[in-house]
RNA sequence: GCAGCAGUAGCUCAGUUGGUUAGAGCACUAGUUUGUGGAACUAGGGGUCGGUGGUUCGAAUCCACCCUGCUGUACCA
């Protein structure tokens, strides 16, 4: 006789993959609701792109590779490499470039999708996420960008945030651009480590970052870090400029004029906000959380932005001859969700069931007649879905957090009048049939 | 990727200087006069002690490598 060892299929997920759940979910439809509600406010359309492209539509600015997978899920159909889009951007671009003929200039479209990246997860940091994204393709005018920042704000104020809850950093390219000039850095790596340092002020502050600017910089494990090795004083330099309240480049000074126009004052300058860093040509913004959140043992993490955007004025020219200046915004649902669960005072309100009890299988039809009854009234109502003693069947309700059930045997049929049982308080009440949905009402 | 810490039932963990059939609480299943949930009691199921290899008479416990998770850091189009 022999043991046969069968291996079951893992019950387990691939990195940074995760199941979602009821409350998460109708949290992300709330905001999806509130998101949509505000872009046809603004006059944007609706656009959907497929989830994979070619691995070359969206793959310019990844390393050449036998096998495009670094940063990006790809797989070879036929002869070509496809790969799961890791933004809207991308696919953006191509679109506009492929139907430029075709469409509206300019351009102004809203798209929500899932995008993949293959890389390291983190707290309520994905490998698969969903994405809002609205942009403006074919303007150059501050407008634009203006209107942008004023529209997410509104969106989130739609979701239950208040002005203090969150704010828009702004900055431009500009900036960092004519600071770069001014000491002379032309190393296209060295330049490429300043900004990165700079991205990393809120996390580290001005300490961490100029040793980051300088020769380097040991973190709370011990690694370390390599800097930009620029001089003190052009360090020194940097950290003046950086710290001035006010912006000097015209593109910043053109959008506050705007923002005041606006009546729109939730935004802070902070010169130290980088973004993407080969893609962006202007002004730039993020979109940041004030509140805490914490992660599922309780300690509060960096949590970082929840979004950002801005201009890109030379990405639609890399698909084709047609010149497409464009500026955007991108939020992560999901970072908004996973933030938006832990502010106590965000409830969703989650409608479940009234429980008919099934006591007499012969009263399969009353049972019947009552749901639908219910239903046409549009209470949330099912039949206990399976056979089994009463005492199963309450604890099923229970466990489903359903309001109340309804108690419908023999004596209640002869007198024509359900128990009602409220499953919150316990209490039983015999109710007439033309009544029922008057109390139920009162429950849920 | 790099660094630090961690990995024992679905969850939270205990497991003494390596020593019989590996434990608890919660959860789950079944019952405690079969028309009553959230409390209590009784019984039960469930673990190749993250994986592989090694040391040993003997490994959850020691060693090596790998995997996964957390935190920081790097990267993030």
């Amino acid at each position: 006789m022999t043991i046969e060892k069968k291996s079951k299929p893992s019950k387990e997920l691939p990195l940074g993959f995760v199941d979602r759940k009821e409350k998460e979910l109708l949290i992300r439809d709330f905001i999806i609701s509130n998101i949509k509600e505000v872009m046809i406010k603004y006059g944007f359309q609706y656009l959907e792109t497929p989830s994979f492209e070619y691995s070359d539509s969206i793959g310019k600015f990844l390393p050449d590779k036998d096998r495009p997978d670094a940063g990006v899920f790809s797989f070879k159909d036929e002869n070509k490499w496809l790969s799961l889009r890791y933004d809207l951007t991308a696919p953006l671009a191509r679109y506009v470039a492929k139907n430029y003929l075709e469409i509206p200039k300019p351009f102004k479209r809203y798209q929500l999708g899932t995008v993949w990246r293959n890389e390291k997860p983190g707290p309520g940091r994905f490998r698969e996420f969903l994405q809002f994204d609205a942009d403006f393709v074919g303007t150059k005018s501050l407008q634009a960008d203006a209107e942008l920042c004023v529209m997410i704000s509104e969106i989130l104020e739609k979701c239950g945030l208040s002005k203090s809850d969150f704010v828009i950093k702004i900055s431009s390219r500009k900036i960092t651009e004519e600071l770069f000039k001014r000491l002379n850095v032309s190393n296209s790596q060295q330049k490429l480590t300043t900004l990165r340092a700079l991205d990393k002020i809120d996390r580290l502050g001005w300490e961490g970052v100029k040793q980051l600017l300088g020769e380097g910089r040991k973190d709370k494990s011990g690694d370390f870090t390599k800097g930009a090795n620029l001089t003190p004083e052009n360090v020194e330099f940097i950290e003046k400029e950086l710290k001035k309240k006010s912006p000097e480049s015209d593109d910043l000074i053109g959008i506050l004029k705007i923002f005041k126009d606006y009546n729109f004052s939730n935004f802070e300058f902070d010169p130290s906000i980088i973004r993407g860093l080969e893609y962006y040509t202007g002004i730039i913004f993020e979109v940041n959380l004030k509140f805490e959140v914490k992660n599922n043992k309780g300690q509060v993490i960096q949590f970082g932005s929840i979004g950002g955007g801005g201009r890109y004025d030379n990405l639609v020219n890399n698909f084709g001859n047609y010149d497409a200046p464009a500026t955007g915004i991108s939020i992560g649902l999901d970072r908004l969700v996973y933030a938006l669960i832990q502010k106590k005072d965000f409830k969703i309100k989650q409608s479940k069931p009234i429980v008919i009890c099934i006591l007499d299988k012969n009263f399969m039809k009353e049972y019947i007649n009552l749901q639908k009854l219910l239903r046409e009234a549009g209470i949330s109502v099912e039949i206990y879905p399976a056979e089994s003693k009463l005492k199963k069947q309450m604890e099923y309700a229970n466990k489903i957090k359903s309001p109340a059930v309804i108690l419908y045997g023999e004596d209640e049929i002869k007198l024509d009048k359900p128990t009602l049982r409220n499953l919150s308080t316990g209490k039983e009440k015999s109710i007439q049939i033309k009544e029922l949905v008057n109390e139920i009402k009162k429950i849920i």
